[in-house]
Formats: structure tokens, sequence, C-alpha cells
DNA sequence: CGTAGATTTGAGTTCTGTCAAATTTTGTGG
DNA sequence: CCACAAAATTTGACAGAACTCAAATCTACG
């Protein structure tokens, strides 16, 4: 799942707002109060919520092309978009909109309708993380899907963003941040995966984070990038 | 959130697979390979998945009115919709149909897509009660979502439906069996709630139930019928 | 009225959380 | 480019919640 082809994206610009992005930014779901799609364009983004004075949770990680509508949030306390790259962009597009929109180009209403559908998908899956996996298998799930998303072969191995702080990490995986950090030391130790510069990790191969994460297979439907064919034609 | 206005429901019904439900019987998400929508009638469902061998889970309760569409479903190794009350109705329709339908006509799409944000939403609520609540807390959840959902006031005091086994309630909420037992004997030993009959239970009131869970609001706001007022005009 | 399956409960284990101190990294101003 | 303060990370010691296993009950049903 990447971009969505021109034309539609040409015509989702028409009645969007471009916000570009910089690393600790973060970008209110709520208080224009009115219903909203995000459609993120570049750069890693993470949904955070806040239900309670000092909990907060990472319910899901955006990449390009995700598209996420603030209705399908609860009315948590708080909810924004916050970046986890140092930059990129996300387009806001007002809901009833874009609803026309849909009404009358059936192509666009598909491209949107399935992006909503894949969010969804990843809110599922999320639940099956965190309510089936130990510590490990979890930190391995997000690693996984990075890798898969961001990460590029290299001489020294395959490397990949790592936007996530540790505190980051437990919110996203409902563990703790001391715990996050133990699980990394081990599998940094393990010679799993290694530092490879400011927020960037690398590993030999998704193979090697595979092994470690008993529902990889699921995760890779959802994050792996489709073999190279149109969609929708 | 209840069932959609009669217009409508005529339109679907058209379209639709109508399927009569017992109690253990189960309805697959996938076989048909086709892409396909899912809407309750009446009763509780309980969209049961399974990743691995023995390793199922429970993300998500249906209620009447509640849609469900089967790519929102990751592709586990088996999906399937379980009949959670004795009888129930579940109409089965083709996305493709539908997609037609709503291109068609809006106020049909609105219901629809409506209703699909809505269990996106319920999915991440579901990832906060996991990631955020212990056990304690958990089961309240799911009581108080049932009784937000099924619950009738009588002389003895606030009866709903418990339409799940132990290993359900464990299976949805992250817990095990064994644990889940534990916790409903302290329950019950408090008076929190009793026994009401055949699946049945009682509490005092919703407020009795509210304060054992933290996020009672956020379920309310998700589960509540809300104040009678006609649906998009 | 007996059996298979579900539930309950106890005892012991394990994983993760909590707290606190040490260490490293990051950002900023000279 | 360096020094420093603030923030983030790491790590140890300990506490607790939930899991596992197993035995005892209880229930639904034929």
């Amino acid at each position: 799942m990447t971009l969505p082809p021109e034309p539609i994206l040409e015509q989702l610009e028409s009645e969007s707002v471009r916000i570009p992005t910089r690393k600790p930014q973060r970008i209110a779901l709520a208080p224009p109060a009115t219903d909203s799609i995000f459609m993120i364009q570049s750069g890693v983004y993470l949904l955070r919520v806040k239900w309670s004075e000092d909990r907060h949770q990472i319910p899901s990680l955006l990449y390009p092309g995700d598209c996420l509508r603030s209705a399908v949030v609860p009315p948590f306390e708080k909810a924004e978009i916050a970046a986890g790259t140092d930059s990129g962009e996300v387009w806001r597009m007002r809901w009833p909109v874009i609803t026309r929109m849909m009404a009358a180009d059936p192509r666009l209403a598909r491209e949107v309708t399935d992006r909503l559908a894949a969010q969804s998908a990843r809110f599922a899956l999320q639940n099956v993380i965190i309510a089936g996996l130990n510590g490990d298998e979890r930190v391995a799930a997000v690693m996984l899907e990075l890798a898969l998303r961001t990460g590029r072969q290299t001489p020294r191995g395959l490397e990949f963003e790592m936007p996530l702080s540790r505190t980051d990490i437990a919110e996203h995986l409902a563990l703790n941040a001391d715990t996050v950090s133990r699980i990394l030391s081990r599998m940094r130790g393990s010679g799993l995966i290694t530092p490879a510069g400011r927020n960037r990790l690398s590993c030999a191969s998704i193979e090697a984070l595979v092994g470690e994460c008993p529902i990889a297979g699921l995760i890779r439907s959802l994050h792996e990038p489709a073999p190279a064919m149109p969609l929708a034609v």
C-alpha cells in the first residue's frame, strides 16, 4: 500500500490542507470538531491517544498512503498524530467533502474506502499482537513492521527506521519503557539487531525478524509492499 | 446504534442472504473468498479469529446494527462470527454489490460507512481495554458493554446477557480462563454482580459497573443507546 | 442418573512492572 | 568544536499480577 494513483491524488489534493511536519510536531485529531480524514503523504507518524491523566497509548503507526478518519478514533481525552520522522507531510480533508467526491467518483470512493478498511484491519492486528504475544515477540513485531515499511538492503544488512522512543514503543505494545529497554538490550546482545545511526536499526534480514514473531505472516500481509502491480485499472 | 431506518433496511435486505442462527452456530468469514459485509439483525455475536494451532481471540462482540466487512479482518488462519445468544439473525451481502448501491444512494452510503467506522472505533477501544487495564477492570469493561447493550431494569437490579463462556471472556480480554473465573468469583463475592439465570447476570446499576472501569466513559460513548433521536434526516 | 464438558480453586512459577540509581545521548550556548 | 544541563536509556533489586497445572466441583443433557 503506497500513495493512490496520480489522478486520484490530484483530486484529493484539491480539497486538502497540506501539513508539512518536523520531528516532535503533533497534529490534533479532534479540535476542529469536524469529521476529518487524514492521509499520510510521507514520513512515519504515530497515532497517539490519551485516556487519563497519565495514560497514553499508540494504537497504530501511520505510513504514506494510510488514511485515518477522525471518527474511527473513539472520543479520547486527546488524540493526535505525532511526527515520527524528521520530516513528513500529512493532508487533512473534511470528511463531508470527501464523501461528496466519493459519490461522484467510484474510483476515488474505492481508494478511500479500502484504505480506511486497511486501517481497521491494522487495529485488529494490533489487538492480536498485544493480546497474544509476549514482550519479546511484540517488540519483534514492531520491528518487522518498520523493516517491511521502511527497510532498505545495505552492505551491512537490512536497515530500517526506528522513529519510536523507548516510551513510544512501550505505549504501542502495552509494555513498560524499562521492559522494552531490557528486551532491546537482549536483542542487541544476541546480534538480532544492531544500531545503525540516529533513529535507525539494522538486522541481518527480514527472515531474522520473522523467526522471532509468531504472527509474522499476518504482519507481512498487512505491511509488505505489494508485488509491483498497478492498483485498480 | 441500532438497525438502520426501514427504507435502507429494505434495500439491503434485497441483496442479503439472511442467516438465522442458534447458539453454538458459527458463520465463516472468509470461505466464499469474496469480500462480504455482514450486518447483525438480532442477537449477540462473537467475532472469533484463530491465528495458530491453539490460539484464538475474540476481537469484538457484535450487536444488532453492527456491520463487519470481511476485508477489515486480517487474513487469519480462520475467522468466524459465532452466535452468542440462543437465537439471532445475520445478513450477509456481497461487498461489490453494496458498493454499487452506495454509489447510487448517498443515504445508504452514509449508513454503511458510518457503521464500518464504528466497528473500527470498537477495535481501537478494545486495544485500550487490553493494553491499559488490569484484569478486574477489563472484566468490568465487558460487563459494562453488555449491560449497556442488552441490559434491562428489573425489580432485582439491572439484568443483562452474558453470552460468553469463561473461555470466551478470556479470549476477548487477553486473560486466561482460570483468571477470569477468579475475578468473577471475587465480583460475585463483593456483591457487584449476581447470577440471574441461564447466561444472564444482574448488577445493582450501570453506575456500579462504571465505578469499576476507568474508561467507562469511552465505553458508554460507543455502546450506550443514543438518546432517542432519528438518525440522518 | 451418569458422563462429558465447564467452572472453580489452590499452589507454585514466571513475566512484567515499579522504583531508583547509574550512564548515555541530545540539544544548546559559548 | 567543547562544555553542560536536561532528557532518555539502561540496569539491578524487588514486588505483583497473571499464568500454568492439577484436582475438585458443578452443570447440562442424553
